[in-house]
DNA sequence: GCAAAAGTGTTCATCTTACACCCATGA
DNA sequence: TCATGGGTGTAAGATGAACACTTTTGC
C-alpha cells in the first residue's frame, strides 16, 4: 500500500453472479433482461451494487443470489470468478465488478410476479458458440465462469452441486457430459466415480425409473478433492514447435 | 446490476501482488516493510491504489510491478488472483483489493535506494508453515497465489516463467520441485517434459556447468497448455466415507 | 580414472478404454 | 419376451515409477 496522504479516488463496486444449472440435459445460465439504461432492453447477469456498508463480497453476492434470482442461498456452491475493471467496461463510469460463480440443481423458470421476473434460463451454448449480444462485459464473465466449471469438475466434488439429492450416478454423468461437452461411456463412468474414496456415498435406496433397472442412490460425501481425478476426454493435440 | 437513482457507497480499491520467484532452488515472495499505519514496520505485499482514472486494474499493476519492485514489467507472467472484500480487513475502512500473480526468474535483491529498497525476497515456506505475521489478509492471498502457481504448473507452462532463457531441464525441475515441495526422479522428469509437444523447445546448444555432463539448453515453446500435464505426485489418500 | 551430472533403455505395476455380457424393470 | 437403462468382467493398450546403465564433462 502506498503512503496515506493523498486521497485516491474511489470506485463503484458491483457483484455480478454467473448461476449455472442443468436443464434437460444442457448447461444453462440465469439472465435477466435490463429494465435501466444502459443496455436496457438487453440481457445481463443478475448483480447489484455493494451497498450494505458491513457486507462482505460474498455476502453480497449470497444476497443478490435472494434478490435477483429467489434462490435460497444456502446449500448451494458460490466461489469468485474474479474482479473485472477495464475503465471503459461500464459506460456509466468507474465501475469494478466482481463475479461469482453460483452452481445449483435444476430449478423452474423464474415465477414472474417476483423479483425474478424478467430473468430467464439460457443455454449456456448459445452465449458462447453463437456470441449472443449481452450488456457489459457479461460474456467474458460467463466464458470465464464455465471455465472454471469445466476444470473444477475434474478435480472437485463441485458436479454434486448440479444434483439434487439423492442422485443416480447416470445424473451426474449428465453433469460432467452438459458441462464439459462430451459424451462419456457410462460402464467406465459408473466406476471411475465410485473409484474415488469419499466422493459419493450410496444411501442404500433405488429409484424407478421409466424403463430399464432401477439406480442406485447416492448423496456428495465429505470429500471436496478428488483423488484421483476425474479426468476430462483428451482435446485433440495440436502439434507445434518439435 | 439494480436500479440507478439511488447512489451506492463508493470503496477504495487497492491492488497487491505476489511476486514469486526461485532463490536458491527456494520458492521466494516479495515483501516490503511499511512506513506508515496501519501495521507499519510489519511486513506487506507490494501494492498500493487504484489511482490513475484510465487504469485497468492490469495496468495498475504493472504500474505497482515497476513502482515497487523495479521490475520491468514487460514479458513477465501476470494474472489475478482473486478480489479481497472482508469489511473488516483494512482498518482504515472499507478497501478492496484486488491482488495478482508475478512470476518471474531469479532476481537480485532489491536495491537499496530505490523505491524497493524496504523490499525483501521471503521464502515462502516461512509465511506459510512458521506462519509469519503480516499486514493485513497478506497470509492468505499468498497461500492463495502458491496454491494458484502449484495447480497452474500440472496444466500449463506456467514454469517456464520462472527460468531465465535459455534454461536447463535440471533447472525447470528445480522450479517443480521447489513450488510443489516435492522431489522428482530426474530421469523420469527429463523424459516427460519432453513428451508434452509445444512445450520446451531445445535451442541446439549446452551450457557447461561445474561439473557433469553440459546440458542441452531449452526455451519455452509456443504451447501454453499442456496435455498432457505434468502431474503432481499423488498426496496420500485420505480414506474417508465408503 | 573417478565423481558427478546429463541423458537413455527397460521393466513392472497401474490405469484407461473398449466392449462383451449379465441384471432388473415396464410394457 | 423384448426393449431399455443399470451394473460387472475383462483383455489390450497406454501411462507412470523405479532403476540399471551409458555419456560427457572437470579434476
Amino acid at each position: 500500500m502506498s503512503e496515506n496522504r493523498w486521497a485516491p479516488p474511489p470506485v463503484l463496486l458491483a457483484v455480478d453472479l454467473v448461476i449455472l444449472t442443468l436443464r434437460d440435459s444442457r448447461l444453462h445460465v440465469l439472465l435477466v433482461e435490463r429494465g435501466v439504461e444502459p443496455y436496457r432492453g438487453a440481457l445481463a447477469l443478475p448483480g447489484g451494487f455493494l451497498n450494505n456498508p458491513g457486507e462482505s463480497l460474498e455476502q453480497a453476492a449470497h444476497r443478490e443470489l435472494s434478490e435477483e434470482a429467489g434462490l435460497d442461498a444456502a446449500r448451494l456452491h458460490l466461489e469468485q470468478i474474479s474482479a473485472y475493471g477495464d475503465p471503459d467496461r461500464d459506460p456509466r463510469g468507474r465501475i469494478i465488478s466482481v463475479a461469482y460463480l453460483a452452481i445449483a440443481p435444476g430449478l423452474p423458470e423464474p415465477a414472474p410476479g417476483t423479483d425474478a421476473a424478467d430473468a430467464h434460463w439460457v443455454p449456456v451454448e448459445e452465449i458462447l458458440h453463437r456470441r449472443l449480444t449481452l450488456a457489459f462485459d457479461h460474456v467474458d464473465i460467463i466464458a470465464d465462469g464455465v471455465e472454471r466449471a469445466r476444470v473444477k469438475l475434474e478435480h472437485t466434488a463441485l458436479a454434486t452441486a448440479f444434483c439434487e439429492t439423492p442422485f443416480t450416478i447416470a445424473e451426474l454423468q449428465r453433469v460432467y457430459e452438459a458441462v464439459w461437452g462430451v459424451r462419456l461411456d457410462p460402464r467406465n463412468f459408473y466406476r471411475k466415480v465410485q473409484g474415488v474414496p469419499g466422493f459419493i456415498v450410496a444411501t442404500g435406496s433405488s429409484r424407478r425409473t421409466a424403463r430399464g433397472r432401477p439406480a442406485r442412490l447416492f448423496r456428495a460425501g465429505s470429500r471436496t478433492l478428488l483423488n484421483p481425478p476425474i479426468v476430462r476426454p483428451g482435446r485433440p493435440e495440436t502439434g507445434e514447435d518439435s
